[in-house]
DNA sequence: TATTGTTATACTCTATAACTATA
DNA sequence: TATAGTTATAGAGTATAACAATA
């Protein structure tokens, strides 16, 4: 919803705050821009983006990557397919199961979601840079313990399990 | 990206911190997931649901509505046909200018979004209960300072702009 | 029989280009 | 001529259901 604006009585613009929902939620979005921004300049959707990511440091099954990606197997086979007619990854057969087949990325995948990342990453940077540096940390900080916390109210290891990961 | 995992070099996960960056693409898309959930669960996607929100305070033409929504008036045209078909949205002829239209929610459309924020502001507020209430308090403040003093960089008032609103 | 992956199909979302009806 | 909106068309992304090959 990222919902209504927030509007505030009046006056001092100056001191005013967000509430917390919709400033969560409006910094969500704005995150979510800047990925999608530097994506579109090497032409990626953030789909195809989370899928190089995903495979980064993975060489999984289709069927893994379904899970990975939270996606059905069936928009999984197209995502693949998609990318693969762009030479991003590469299937190839397992040799442990007939049936199976492993994704992994290219050369020119992992070139091209590297430059991409490095473009975010330097947004998110340039954008973290605009706060005294006290703030800075403290907002990582609490950032950090609150996927922590929630991850671990999902049940889920932040460090350790596959889905917390890579979004 | 989210990227790769801040895979930590190993131990005491209990204090680990993810990077910066890595934590605020990661809080991102909890996020934009606790919103795709909730608008899902009254049959919304994100587009729609975005459409819905935008219309709360506001009785735009379809060119109006193409810039709030930073889409292409033909996109605009798509979205508002099957909000309209769900009854969820009007069309009204302005009285002004006979080549142009108005949009507006219906009740029944104010009603869906109304509940699909409500929820999703729930699910926003829960994750924050996790931290202590001086964490939290501290946590809104910075996530507010971060906003505005980054909508000031891009030369926006976050309180006064129509595009900071809505996402 | 169960699982892995693909195919067939359908719908949403988005954009570009061409069109119409006003202005 | 320029603007407001729609239509035609095309492609990505997603899901469900049915299927072939293998386990």
């Amino acid at each position: 919803m990222a919902s209504r604006p927030a509007r505030r009585p009046a006056a001092s613009a100056a001191r005013a705050q967000l509430n917390p929902v919709d400033g969560l939620a409006q910094l969500s979005f704005v995150i979510q821009r800047m990925l999608e921004r530097r994506a579109a300049e090497h032409d990626l959707s953030i789909a195809q983006t989370r899928l190089l990511g995903v495979l980064r440091d993975r060489k999984p099954t289709m069927n893994e990557l379904a899970r990975l990606l939270d996606l059905d197997k069936s928009s999984t086979t197209g995502l693949v397919d998609r990318a693969e007619r762009r030479g991003l990854v590469a299937r190839v057969p397992s040799t442990t199961d007939r049936r199976a087949v492993l994704v992994s990325l290219t050369d020119s995948g992992r070139s091209l979601v590297s430059q991409a990342s490095a473009r975010f990453e330097a947004d998110v940077l340039t954008m973290l840079g605009l706060l005294p540096p006290r703030d800075r940390e403290a907002l990582s900080r609490l950032v950090s313990r609150l996927l922590v916390t929630h991850a671990a109210d999902q049940g889920i290891d932040l460090f350790t399990s596959v889905n917390a990961e890579d979004c």
